[in-house]
DNA sequence: GCCAACGTTGGC
DNA sequence: GCCAACGTTGGC
């Protein structure tokens, strides 16, 4: 199993927008890096949802439900979405701030590329924060 | 609302 | 193939 994080604006689509739809359609990715990380991954894997902007905290576990397919927003071809579902909410969200703070993920992406919206997590990483979130 | 960081585009 | 110009993301 692989682990992620994926990244969406409160304000566009929350954790509680995905709890109330049940699952989703991750679309409209157009970053060939966060494409090729879409494409990696498999059913099952889990997926760290990150409110950014007004929020900036991961708040919950997502899940891979649907592998990658083409993005039907898409005409030529070139993008790829998948399907999430929620897993769990976090009883305390792990915020941005505390991340930064703390050395154990001063590799981590999310702090080293903050632009990239699909981005690998480390299992230690994961691990650390799901215990941070409760 | 500003702007730094990053990606993409297009002229040369 | 380089790089300036431009657009977007997302933290502040």
């Amino acid at each position: 199993m692989n682990y992620w994080l994926c990244k969406s604006e409160p304000e566009t689509y929350s954790w509680q927008d995905l709890v109330n739809d049940g699952s989703t359609i991750w679309d409209g990715v157009r970053n060939y890096a966060a494409r090729n990380n879409l494409r990696a991954m498999q059913v099952g894997d889990r997926i760290l949802f990150y409110h950014s902007n007004y929020g900036r905290e991961i708040v919950g576990i997502a899940e891979v439900s649907v592998s990658a397919f083409p993005d039907p927003s898409d005409d030529t071809g070139t993008w790829s979405s998948i399907i999430i579902k929620p897993l769990r909410a976090f009883k305390r969200p792990v915020s941005l701030d505390i991340i930064k703070a703390d050395v154990f993920f001063l590799e981590m992406i999310l702090i080293k590329n903050s632009r990239l919206s699909v981005q690998p997590v480390t299992k230690k990483e994961y691990d650390k924060i799901i215990q941070m979130g409760g």
